[in-house]
DNA sequence: GCTTGTTTGTTTATTTTTGCAACTAAGGTT
DNA sequence: AACCTTAGTTGCAAAAATAAACAAACAAGC
């Protein structure tokens, strides 16, 4: 009926050295063979549920990694983002600590900050900023940014991780206050002493029944 | 490569007799001929520029309406919401006020409460529903309401709008507050005379300049 | 062992924002 | 003219956010 090419793109997030990173790979095939671009394939339709699972599938395939946070990001379109001609692609969007792109240990796999994410083949660069944007605008009324940490972590991190997240410093009390009443959170045992010459904070993880939904806040987290 | 069905749908809104509906067309072809159904139909890749661009071909062709609010709702996809298989819906919603439905003109489309549209063929009355939910949310913190409303209208009548969407009464002087801070629309000289027996409200329009994009709050419109 | 430096976590005070109620304004109706 | 109804504004109290100050916990140095 109509003859478009339909592929799922993921970008794939994470933050390393205080700034958000993408995961880029290298194309194996035209067009753009060479290049670095965000990892992405065709929907099978035999194997995949919907684009979620393509989305899930592909990101296994090119990176070893499964997200626990995956989400549509929008859907890119038209004639101009593929020489091959009209073409459309369902965008998702995962975050991860950097530890678990570590552990995939998948050479191929590559970090970049996502300002140095420029020209990149297809509209891919586009779809990253869009992609961000979606990431800090959401950090300003969600609990969101725990996908961002591991396993376990302080509140100091976690507000490391808003500030660079919102690019501006948030007051300790109100964080404190919102992270509280998001209600996610529960102490593990056991502080952490690794930092040194201070006081050892607390460390926290997501409390199980929370592990697959994002709290919200009304009045968001009130940075600046 | 891929044989996927590849349609665009809109979920065209509005705001009648005090509540969200949303506009359907009898189905003329199959499958479900003759039920209804969101205006929805095939990308022509010659003709449109993108997926945004055949959704607004789609609703002007099926409704000849032309919405200046059309914004990309999300991506369906699977093997069960079409009985020929596995295929793949962009959806689109658009906000207008019911003039421009009546001005219209066309019979075949009708007006049915969000709520009563239960049992709409394909993943139609999903699709609605999160239309809905988005349009709700964007209310609670954006000048998105505005779209519902007609040329002009008074701070009374928005008001109204935005009670209606939220759900519960809006304080009267935080909300004239919040839609001062937008800073969006302008009075027009010549009150609201029809109203009846009481003092008329002044009559607003949108800003040129702001016809065409939202206005956001930081900490929402605190409704209840 | 005691002081110093550093970061965590809490308490207190100040400022800003919001919500309520009363008030004035401007019609029409009786 | 008195009265009713809704529009729009003002002033104040309650609540929330921010900022500043403080106390706690550790390590390192003298």
């Amino acid at each position: 009926m109509t003859d478009i090419i339909s592929t799922v793109d993921v970008v794939l997030l994470t933050l390393k050295e205080g700034g958000l990173c993408v995961a880029l790979l290298k194309r194996d095939r035209e067009p753009y063979a060479g290049l670095l671009a965000l990892p992405g394939g065709y929907i099978h339709p035999e194997e995949d549920a919907d684009t979620e699972a393509a989305a899930g599938r592909v990101l296994r395939e090119k990176t070893g990694i499964v997200s626990p946070y995956l989400e549509q990001l929008a859907t890119f379109s038209g004639r101009a983002r593929d020489p091959r001609g009209w073409s459309l692609s369902i965008c998702y969007y995962a975050l991860v600590p950097p530890e678990v792109i570590e552990r995939a240990g998948r050479v191929e796999v590559s970090l970049h900050s996502v300002e140095a994410a420029r020209g990149l083949p297809f509209d891919h660069a586009h779809v990253v900023t869009v992609a961000v944007e979606r990431v800090k605008s959401k950090s300003s009324y969600s609990s969101l940014p725990v996908y961002l940490c591991g396993e376990t972590f302080t509140l100091p991190q976690l507000q490391a991780v808003y500030e660079t997240l919102l690019g501006e410093p948030i007051n300790k009390v109100s964080f404190r206050r919102k992270i509280g009443e998001f209600d996610i959170l529960e102490p593990v045992k056991g502080a952490l002493a690794s930092g040194g010459a201070h006081r050892p904070a607390q460390l926290y993880r997501l409390k199980k029944h929370d592990r697959n939904h994002l709290s919200l806040t009304v009045r968001g987290l009130n940075a600046g």
